[in-house]
DNA sequence: TTGATATTTTGGAACGATCCAAATACTGAA
DNA sequence: TTCAGTATTTGGATCGTTCCAAAATATCAA
């Protein structure tokens, strides 16, 4: 009370009872009359008291702190800004607070928050892992027993829980619609190649290739960094080449962007000349003109279930690692031509 | 160690010391001989030792957490999510972690969590204050002594520090420029009028037009929530009076796309048959088509910045309150007509 | 060898909560 | 009044660290 801090002790000597009965006050225990509690309560409010959780949480089980981790490689991203959020919001609703550090894909960044985040006494973690994430990256969280879920991306051989979305399916159908609406010469914008989620889109557009009846074409694939600016130097690659596509899928909406942007620096009006796909949905895709037809994928939903996965395993006390995929949805709007584009016209 | 959790005095028991001197180790303390430190440094790596803050905090006074928190109104916004980037990057590298939470304006959520985070000993916190934030709010907090910077949105009447950008110089020049350009009726969108940014960006405004010689029309002003599609109704609104605006400032980036967007629904081309001034400079200002004019606050250097400010009332103890005013510039890109437009062609 | 001095190390006693076993206060029936 | 039975309250001991004063050890000049 003097130095300034208000303790359980201050509290118990100004209301005339004991520290233990205050503590039972503070955890609600039905065993405390309903006098004392009223007083007590009164005497806490009066003296200004907060709750010191570090202390109360050394002498309990480390699971209890009511912490949560979330690490994710690019908060810049609005994907994963929105996925923050959802995770935020049900993590806020079960009274605890999270800690949220941004990687920028750095995986020195990304040891060192983990372990700095541990050393705070978190109960769980979610990550979006940086790119090249190792199995090894997350050995010592899951020995001591740590629930860890790892979403959009995957840890290959890592033991923890994962929330993936359906990018496979995502993919094909995108390239479904497409081929649905009169295209022959589909091309494939965006992503890094070396990562687990381009194998993945990769196969589900080759798949979506393959159900049209159509041949796989290397020439098509244009992998780059999964940026607007990168898109639009994409596209200006591929509308470079001799025997143009003529409509693109691409890795996320914000290749898609830039693929507009390349074909405006050429003339070319997206939606009309050439029909574009995204991946993610993210707000602006619906208000972009055109407005872009794209796989949603939801990401502030695939936060709010990540969360309430780590938050099962923890109140679960074990961590079983379990695998779960998110489903995508195809959302039409205009950047196919639907009502807008001659469909093929450039075609051969 | 049977139990699971590796303590000090697991360390010391292996190493043959005392567990202070353990705990001298772990402070980097020089009191320690060299030979000592090694073998005990080796002792916690094989035992895979984790620090435990949370106790050492207990000891230790409050003001050494290493936690910050960090609340922001809405983080889906490009803009705070950036922010919160900045924040975290000098965070991160003084050793501290932040806990960050999302209000989405909400007061109770606001109040909420900080009162979470007072909990959980934060040694300071960076607030961009939900919409309606009292001074009383924040009064518990400073009155604790504990470092409070507000950032982008004042708290009028908190002694809390405080970071704003220049909301009347960047007004005032957005207004000057396009007077510049031959503009003489020029609209003013977005913001909500009961907020003190939009007051003093408003006078900004109206000091602009003064200073071009043009006297203020209220019916030029069309306020509105600072959002995309709030943003393209806000035009509509201006495109259909009589005496039409032949450009416009916007209250931020969201706004001027919002804008971009009812244009193009009148079938105009922004830029070319209207002159749109941001604010904020969005990543997404330098890319959009056209490339959008605007005022450049650079929100991950002020998240930087009022990070640094936070540090600095933490380290030196004593929470002295001080308003900083961060500098605005004006960017100048295609959406004003520069090389695109006749100005003023659709003028009287 | 012996102090004196400098270098290292070390047992408690905190910090602010929880938990447990045991004490105390109530209640109503005998 | 006493006693069993229930309802409340309560002192330690404890969690994992830091801090302090004091002890142990090393170093060295006389």
């Amino acid at each position: 009370m003097a130095n300034g801090r208000v303790t359980v002790i201050d509290i118990a000597k100004a209301a005339g009872v004991s520290k233990s009965t205050v503590s039972l006050v503070l955890q609600g225990s039905p065993l405390v009359n309903e006098g004392t509690r009223t007083k007590v309560n009164a005497v806490m409010r009066d003296l200004g008291y907060v709750y010191n959780r570090g202390a109360a949480n050394l002498r309990q089980s480390s699971a209890k702190s009511k912490i949560i981790g979330v690490v994710v490689n690019d908060l810049t991203n609005s994907f994963f800004a929105e996925l923050a959020v959802g995770i935020d919001l049900v993590v806020q609703d079960a009274g605890f607070v999270q800690f949220l550090a941004n990687t920028s894909e750095s995986l020195d960044r990304q040891t060192e928050v983990i372990a700095s985040m541990r050393e705070h006494g978190i109960s769980g973690l979610v990550v979006s892992p940086a790119r090249g994430s190792r199995a090894i990256d997350f050995k010592a969280l899951v020995s001591a027993g740590m629930p860890v879920v790892a979403v959009v991306r995957p840890v290959p051989g890592a033991k923890v829980s994962s929330l993936m979305s359906d990018n496979h399916t995502g993919l094909f159908s995108a390239v479904e619609h497409l081929a649905k609406l009169g295209h022959t010469r589909i091309a494939f914008f965006g992503g890094f190649e070396d990562t687990a989620i381009f194998q993945e889109r990769l196969a589900g557009y080759r798949d979506g290739l393959a159900a049209a009846g159509f041949g796989y074409d290397e020439g098509l694939v244009f992998a780059c960094a999964p940026s607007r600016a990168e898109g639009a130097k994409a596209v200006a690659r591929a509308m470079a080449a001799g025997d143009r596509p003529t409509g693109g899928v691409c890795f996320n909406d914000a290749v898609a962007f830039g693929v507009y942007d390349g074909l405006r620096a050429r003339r070319l009006e997206p939606g009309v000349d050439f029909a574009i796909v995204g991946f993610d949905d993210v707000i602006e895709a619906g208000t972009s003109v055109p407005a872009l037809t794209t796989i949603a994928v939801d990401p502030q939903g695939m936060g709010r279930r990540a969360a309430q996965l780590l938050l099962k395993q923890i109140n679960a006390g074990k961590a079983e690692a379990e695998a779960v995929v998110t489903p995508v949805r195809l959302v039409v709007r205009e950047s196919c031509g639907v009502n807008r584009m001659k469909p093929g016209r450039r075609t051969a």
